[in-house]
RNA sequence: GCCCGGGUAGCUCAGUUGGUAGAGCACAUGACUGAAAAUCAUGGUGUCGGCGGUUCGAUUCCGUCCCCGGGCA
């Protein structure tokens, strides 16, 4: 059975690319390979130029799996992910090709190597009903209901209260009950050749600006359009993908367009620096890191070859 | 030239009835188990425009100069 190459970067660090030669230079060698997204954004149809999603001519004639598959109505959480990219992985083998995992969203890849807690889906009123309060109340209910895990989360993290809350109200059981178990990992099946892409700040930073900037000139103001006139909920994820409320306060007329490029600019370098601490910290340590800017690929492919 | 307003952190600004200062953002560091491009936590940032004066002590009061707005000529 062939290897999974995965190619783990923050956002603009250059790995799309990366992936796509390493591709090439596998199929020179008579050796077939596929890409397989692992970002949280390039999943949904309605981002492609915003999500920096490879294009046709990116793509080189290398297979692509799960890009646009999602629809932006329909949130993909990292365990759905997980078993698409799972099903993938299989379908790859079974045609004797590498699977390449490439992305920035490491709960996505933990969770495909190492599985999640098999909580079930919850009910859809009590999700409902937990995310519409406030999240001090929300901490308090908890207290109350799982103290082990609101004494161990930030009053403040809305999210992390609102998923322990709903999971509690939900299934009956506290979420570290769930998590004495994982499901779903196939990291022990595999071989896996990783590579973490730990390029230096500034010269990310810069991309991140120019990559922006390059966006707004290839549509993605079209792209935002369209999407608004779908009117989805505002808090689902493709409506919070870096960029979309900044051109959408624009179109509205809320701020100029350098103030909206500026406004994500930011927000991207923010996330680069975010993924840059998830990766370094939370990757196993026996990962390697390749420091040097990616464009030298040569110390990439050694470490993925070998 | 005159009048008014302003010059405090990288940015936008608050403040000190005189005891050398603080917010947000940026930046840095970190956390991360099912919407993660999310959600959070921690932490420095400084000739308080320059020079004089008063004072035990001035970023604060006074004088003067410089710079930036706005107005009048």
């Amino acid at each position: 059975m062939p290897p999974v190459a995965l190619i783990a970067g923050p956002t603009a660090s250059g790995k799309s690319d990366l992936a796509v030669r390493l591709a090439l230079a596998l199929s020179a060698r008579g050796q077939d390979a596929v890409v397989i997204n692992a970002d949280s954004a390039q999943v949904y149809s309605d981002l492609a130029v915003l999500s920096a999603r490879p294009r046709m001519d990116e793509t080189r004639g290398v297979p692509h799996r799960l890009f646009g598959e999602w629809d932006g109505a329909a949130p993909c959480s990292a365990a759905d992910w997980a078993v698409a990219a799972r099903r993938e992985v299989e379908q790859a083998h079974r045609r004797q090709a590498v699977p390449i995992l490439v992305g920035g969203t490491g709960l996505y890849i933990r969770t495909l190597l190492d599985g999640i807690a098999p909580v079930p889906p919850i009910a859809p009123a009590v999700r409902t009903a937990v995310r519409a309060l406030p999240v001090a109340e929300a901490h308090a209910a908890l207290a109350i209901e799982d103290p082990e895990r609101a004494a161990a989360l930030h009053p403040a993290d809305s999210l992390r209260v609102a998923r322990a809350l709903e999971v509690v109200r939900s299934t009956g059981r506290p979420l570290a009950a769930w998590q004495t178990e994982r499901s779903g990992g196939i990291g022990h099946v595999i071989t896996l050749h990783p590579v973490v892409l730990m390029p230096p700040r500034d010269w990310l930073y810069e991309r991140c600006d120019r990559r922006f900037a390059t966006m707004l000139e290839s549509g993605a103001i079209a792209e935002v359009e369209a999407l608004l006139a779908r009117r989805l909920d505002p808090s689902l994820p493709v409506m919070r993908a870096i960029g979309v409320p900044e051109i959408a306060a624009y179109l509205a007329g809320t701020c100029g367009r350098d103030d909206a490029r500026t406004r994500a600019q930011q927000a991207t370098r923010n996330y680069a620096k975010r993924q840059a601490t998830w990766l370094r910290h939370q990757c196993p340590p026996e990962w390697p890191r390749i420091s040097t800017q990616p464009n030298d690929l040569a110390a990439c492919f050694d470490v993925l070859f070998q």
